[in-house]
DNA sequence: CAACAACCTGGAGCGCACTCCAGGTCAAGT
DNA sequence: ACTTGACCTGGAGTGCGCTCCAGGTTGTTG
């Protein structure tokens, strides 16, 4: 009854990340137990093509790889690491929310720099 | 009556941006007409300085180093590429904006699998 | 059963943006 | 005159996150 075992073509499709990506992936520990078929195949889950999906939102916001490692790692010791990954979370959050201003800063500058061009004014700089 | 020369160390503690790295935009034309003393050494300008705070902001929301020296060189050409300049940074923008809502999904993202560790409920996943 | 696509492994290669280094020059202080 | 420290150049090295490849196995289709 599990419900859909995903090929690696079908995963790639699904999360939009490359077969040579989820690989690497895996090797690097940031997909763990990935069943196979009789064949030698991968087989994804549901849970992992989620997981992936998170996991792409997280490297995409700046998590980098060795942190995300560390956070499976956590996951897979158990229960006890609960704490230590609700506040890698809570970190990651904070720092997301510091891009977000950082590219409202960015967005001000930008329309300052336009304001420049669109005006009579040929002033160069500033 | 140019008021300030910046050293390559004051412009350094300026600007927040290695000397290296200062030397290596300036190979990249990413910063260009740097004056030098008699000496042979560079001496930034106050206009050098608000550069390349510009330059950094729009590297730290993803401007590649291609695009900026693409920039840069329609700069050096002059007034009649100001269109073309004024494109790149109004794409730039749409970009940025992009990446705002890109994070802002991704605290929504975190907020939900933060609910499950501080819930009573055990459950890992979704 | 032949051909072909999809998958496997281990390992090498790549692009980007720095970052560091060796070996030399220049200017100021003692 | 000598040391010290900031600077110069050209070029090599680094770290990250993939991405590609060779050489082999499996599974499907006509």
């Amino acid at each position: 009854m599990t419900t859909t075992a995903l090929t690696p073509a079908q995963m790639a499709d699904r999360t939009g990340v490359t077969i040579d990506t989820l690989r690497y992936y895996e090797r690097e520990g940031l997909l763990t137990n990935v069943e196979r078929a009789s064949s030698g195949h991968r087989r994804y889950s549901e849970d992992d093509a989620i997981w992936v999906e998170v996991l792409r939102c997280l490297r995409d916001t700046g998590m980098t790889m060795a942190q995300l490692r560390h956070y499976c790692d956590l996951a897979e010791i158990g229960e006890d690491t609960k704490d230590e990954r609700q506040q890698i979370l809570m970190d990651h959050r904070v720092l997301v929310e510091a891009q977000i201003e950082e590219r409202k800063t960015a967005l001000r500058l930008i329309d300052h720099k336009l304001s420049f061009y669109s005006d009579f004014s040929g002033a160069e700089l500033s």
